[in-house]
DNA sequence: GACAAAAGAGCTTTATAATGCACTTTCAAA
DNA sequence: TTTGAAAGTGCATTATAAAGCTCTTTTGTC
């Protein structure tokens, strides 16, 4: 899952639950101003502000071993 | 998954595969010290960092429902 | 079109992540 | 037990994430 992934999935969950970028900032505590930032795939946010949106949407960031790309061309 | 469980996802990855901390810096990209920083457990690193190391021990970010905890005492 | 609410952007300050260097500690093999 | 490699730490610098404030743009809804 690479960044811009990252970001569609959180952005589509608060809009599935119907949540608007100043509830969730106030829910999650982060700043308003850094979850705009983030929607909006500027900058590089840090661990901490992807875990508290992530907790305030009920999500939860896993990390598992990558498929395996397999070459079938040679 | 928690802060301390990502952690130990990367780190118990990059023993099973062998590779030193110098090595697996150089291969992500990212600086030893943070890289030593970030296994102990200090700090709060960015997604940019996750990502790097991630990437060089093949395993992805991903972002999932968490499970609900349901309360069947009442 | 008029209006309101939500989203996005410019600017600034403060906090801190990333980094390198040098030093210390840990630990396994000889 | 030495000793060498790997892991961890203190310190300083640079880059940038987080945040608030204000303003602009977008997106409905009437």
């Amino acid at each position: 899952m690479h960044f811009q992934n990252l970001i569609n999935t959180i952005k589509e969950r608060r809009e599935n639950l119907q949540v608007t970028q100043k509830d969730l900032a106030k829910l999650s505590g982060v700043g308003l101003r850094t979850l705009k930032q983030f929607e909006s795939a500027k900058g590089n946010p840090t661990l901490q502000t992807i875990q508290k949106l992530s907790d305030a949407l009920g999500l939860e960031i896993c990390l598992r071993v990558k498929k395996q790309v397999v070459d079938e061309t040679s």
